[in-house]
DNA sequence: TTAGTGTGACTGAGCGCTCGTTCATAATTG
DNA sequence: CAATTATGAACGAGCGCTCAGTCACACTAA
């Protein structure tokens, strides 16, 4: 948490008030986001989102200095919006033999919702400035670490077989980027499977490894 | 192959000579790669295609209608060289208890090879118009498919345990993101596991779920 | 052979326009 | 009043793309 509030703070805006900063840039966020998943970052001007947001494009640059900033504040958005999911659905699930199974359901079906924003930061990342595109890939490597952790326990309390290290990591970043791959393959995938379906056959997937 | 030959056919262009036009259009897409992945599609002007392919941007024009038709002709090509190495993989191992993880290893390590390539298809892949959109999301599905045949042969040959239609669909897809993860996550994967252990690793993981 | 003519690849200055950004000014707040 | 917040016309760099013109060469006719 304080990291993305700190991250916030560095963009740097003519108005001293922060209450009203953080109001303004969510109303930005909120307006920008549809925009970005429609027409993609490029092909959006920085008159529409100000239109969107219901601002003079004057003001938008009193809370933000440039086009890019705005992408980078969605793309925190995003990720906040996505951890506080995924740390929820962790901690509901703490023990137990099917623990694994229901964290994989939980975190493919908040990957199902947030399909077009997932989408979003697999193509815009590159378009962010390398300080910032440097924080977002931290945001991923953060999310992954949730499942590193929640694995770990879950051995710890032998509720999974044990597996080396590197082993849980890998296995973390692939049940991170096979929830990914229902959004951006979705366009396929859907036609064959159900989200239900899906996760189904992807867990039994999952658990193979683990000598489920 | 007369998929690819019959699209690149419909871009139209100036040039009468043929022959001429396949030429300059290989140049122009040699050209062009290393400019899409330092800089994205979008970042780079006409101009700079133009000059990198040793043309004048009215040249550039003959043999192009748009700037889009560039990256489209890209994204055919790169797609064309990842289908011609994994069919030459494919066909190298077609049969035995290990072909599948012969074929895992080539796949990863064409996936290794060609890191920068599969990346651009897909951060830029938006931002063609939909109708070639579609072709390249075509090709994609087409790469599966060449998964999906090898594995129904392994289980026909008795080589791998018996699967349903959907499973085998589903694997074929892992294969294929659990390849392109190595080089979207590379980034941070590199820190921790050299392009052979993560085969390795990788590959353990693929023959859990069929049994292995 | 050579002058004449046609063809088609190639050139690059420049057109028309959009975009991100700024700033003089106005409105609002306390 | 002063300080802060909001406006939107104006700026000008830079973009994709065009098109009037050049040039090398092949073919024809005398």
């Amino acid at each position: 948490m304080p990291t993305a509030t700190a991250s916030k703070r560095d963009i740097e805006t003519q108005v001293k008030n922060p209450e009203l900063v953080a109001r303004r840039r969510r109303q930005i966020v909120d307006a920008a986001v549809p925009l970005f998943i429609e027409k993609g970052f490029h092909k959006t001007t920085t008159r529409q989102i100000a239109a969107a947001t219901g601002f003079s494009i004057g003001l938008l640059y009193e809370y933000v200095r440039s086009k890019e900033d705005v992408l980078y504040l969605v793309c925190e958005a995003i990720h906040q919006e996505v951890e506080r999911c995924v740390n929820d659905a962790l901690q509901r699930h703490e023990r137990g033999r099917d623990a694994l199974a229901a964290m994989i359901h939980e975190y493919f079906t908040v990957c199902h919702r947030m399909n077009d924003h997932i989408l979003l930061i697999y193509q815009e990342t590159q378009s962010l400035p390398p300080h910032w595109r440097k924080r977002v890939l931290e945001n991923e490597v953060r999310l992954t670490g949730l499942f590193v952790n929640a694995l770990a326990r879950l051995i710890a309390h032998g509720d999974l077989p044990k597996l080396t290290e590197e082993s849980i990591e890998l296995v973390a970043h692939n049940i991170t980027v096979l929830g990914h791959m229902w959004t951006f393959r979705r366009w396929f995938l859907a036609r064959h499977y159900s989200i239900e379906d899906y996760i189904t056959l992807q867990t039994g997937f999952i658990l193979g490894l683990l000598g489920g």
